[in-house]
Order: structure tokens, then sequence, then C-alpha cells
RNA sequence: AGGCCAGUAGCUCAACUGGCAGAGCAGCGGUCUCCAAAACCGCAGGUUGGGGGUUCGAGUCCCUCCUGGCCUG
């Protein structure tokens, strides 16, 4: 499909702090644009506070699809959010508008753009059975009977990576076939649109640094130990659910448990932060064709607002 | 003021009776195909508080000064 005739997407990424939900609230604002959050830790519903999701009244001005779609205990992956994002996409096209999607969870815009292989999809029971056998056997033997059933893809995974390891043998037990026998590359064109991107950082790290820093005290003062103390009241909910090992939950949750001293979870949690904006970054830097918004240069870099003023009008 | 203890990487600390200054954490870079706010990999970092001395050789021993802590007055 050549360019001009494709629908217009506007993808708006950066790491966590950038300001990504105050850009976005604005460009809703003054376009006919829906937000897609692509976010794995905003699907959860009842994790507020400690993953910044936009409140109730923002969420009113600018409603979000992809929020609040999970309980705590339940499990989100890539493939479910390309699913879904795919399906939002159309479904905002079709009520004649654009699709905004703003996020940080680089994998899934990844998995959105370039798809992913035809893979049997994750198996809680394989995975507890793997797990299991892992206990008894360490994951370094695991990593060995991986290198007899598929050398190529245990040749790429890190013997000390369990996850990864563990998903190749699941995916083996499921399909009788090697995991790298089956990573084609994924689709050719499973994104047929026309999509400007947007990146939002502050071109300095320590800005960054800094409002990672002031924001988790806003989320102190918003009553987060409290949000935590309630999730982990909930029946189900354990340190183990991806959902509870996200930044700060994590960290929340290993002091009201006793593995963290009070005085020092927070300073934990800061860090941990830092380390998830660094690897966004990561990412980031590999996006081709995207352009770089920094909010805390004033004035000086070019608008947002005007760039995707100039894309809705070029169609 | 006197006595004692300490001072080593950004931080916390190792380094036998003198023998190539190291770890963890933080930082920085990277990997990433159904957990990704996850799971991993790598890199850099030092005038051992300053100065002097003994020694083939000093973080280590001696002298002196500085800084911090504790005790006594």
């Amino acid at each position: 499909m050549p360019m001009a005739s494709r629908p217009p997407v506007i993808f708006l990424m950066g790491p966590t702090a950038a300001g990504k939900t105050g850009l976005a609230v604005g460009l809703v604002e003054s376009f006919d644009l829906d937000i897609i959050s692509v976010d794995s830790a905003l699907v959860y519903r009842g994790m507020d506070i400690g993953t910044a999701k936009p409140d109730q009244d923002t969420l009113a001005r600018a409603p979000h699809r992809l929020i609040d779609i999970r309980d705590p205990t339940e499990c989100y992956s890539a493939a479910e959010f390309r699913h879904d994002a795919l399906a939002a996409i159309e479904e905002i096209h079709n009520l004649g508008r654009v699709p905004l999607l703003v996020g940080g969870t680089m994998l899934y815009f990844r998995a959105l753009q370039q798809g992913l292989s035809d893979l049997p999809s994750a198996s809680a029971e394989v995975r507890a059975e793997l797990e299991h056998e892992a206990q008894q056997a360490g994951w370094a033997e695991m990593h060995r009977q991986l290198t007899a059933l598929d050398p190529v893809a245990a040749a790429r995974i890190n013997p000390n990576d369990p996850q990864r390891i563990q998903r190749a043998l699941e995916v083996i037990r499921i399909s009788g076939r090697p995991l790298s026998e089956q990573q084609t590359g994924g689709d050719k064109d499973g994104f047929p649109y026309h999509v400007l991107k947007l990146v939002v950082c502050p071109a300095q790290r320590a800005v960054l640094h800094q409002r990672i820093a002031q924001r988790f005290e806003l989320m102190l003062q918003a009553g987060f130990v409290e949000e935590v103390r309630r999730l982990r009241a909930m029946p189900g909910v354990h340190a183990e659910l991806p959902s509870m090992r996200a930044v700060g939950y994590r960290q929340a949750l290993a002091w009201l448990e006793g593995r963290l001293d009070a005085e020092e979870w927070g300073e934990r949690a800061i860090i941990a932060t830092r380390q998830l904006a660094k690897r966004q970054l990561t990412w980031l830097r590999k996006e081709e064709g995207a352009l770089w918004y920094d909010p805390s240069a004033d004035g000086v870099e070019e608008d947002p607002m005007k760039t995707v003023e100039n894309f809705l009008n070029s169609r």
C-alpha cells in the first residue's frame, strides 16, 4: 500500500517521567485524536498512583484505551497488546478519527510495528512445570537441555537468563518444534499505516533523573503506600506476579514484607525507575524516523503541536 | 585541651606477618519475538586525606599536619 493512502497513526513515545501524558492531553484537546495506551503497567486495575496513571479528570478529558483491562493477578503480553491495539486502531479509524499511541513499553511498540512470529502463546501450566523442574535441576541444566533441543536458540540465550530459557523450552514443549525455527521475523506488512513518531525526552539525563525523584515524592504524597497495602490485601496477589514486579511496587512490597528497610525502599524505587528509563532510551535511540522533543528546552525546539498539525493536514 | 578510633572508586566496605589496590551498590553502554516497569550482558571508575621518612618494595611501618567520630576534662 502506498504511503499516502495509508491511514494515519501517531506514536508518542518516551522514557518514564518525561512528560508524555501532558503532551498527549494537549494534543487530544487540539485535534481529533483518540489515545491508545502503550504501557504494560497501566493495564492493571487498582495500580494508579505508582504507575502514574492519568487521574480521573484527565481520563475524562482524554480517554485512554487499553488501561484498566486486567486485574493485578492476571497477565498481559506483547502479543495480546498487538492484537488489542490493532483492533483499537481500526475502531478509531472507523470513527473518522486518528489514533494516538502513547506509552513507554518499547517491546509493545516493536511488536505492533514489526509483528511477532507465529509462536505458541504463553502457558501458565507449562511455565509452572518448567519452573518446578528448574528448581530441582537448576537453570544451568535447563540451558543444557535447550542446547540439545534447539542449539541455535541456546547459543543466543545467556545461561543466566532463566526467563528466556523458560520461554524457549515452553515453545518446544507446546509446538514440538524448536523456537529458532519458528522465529521467522514477524509479518512483512503487519502495520499498514502512515506513522508519525514523536519522542518526548529531556536532552539532559540529569533533568530526567530529577523529574523521576520529584514524581516519586508526589506519588508518596498521593498515597502510594496505601495503594500497595490495598493491593497486597487482595486475594491471590503476591510478589512474583508481573504486576507486582513493576517499578516501585516491587520495592514497596519488599519493605512491607520485611525484605527492605523503611529508609531504603524509596531510594531503591527511584533507582529502579532511573534504570527503567535508561533501558527505554536504549530502544528509543534505535527508533527510526522519530522526531525528538525536549520538554525542558523552552521554545527552541519545534513545537510538537505544529508537527502534528502538519502531519494531519498533509493528508 | 588530652586520649582512643577511623579516613581506600560517587556510596558501603575488602586487601594475611609490608609483595600487581578489589568487591557490592550507584553510574554509563548494550541485548531484547507472547512476563518487558521483565529478564539478562558489558564498560568505566583510584595521587589509598596531605606532606615527609624507613624499605628493593608502603593502603599496610614511623613522624607530622588535616578532617570526622567517640571518651575524658
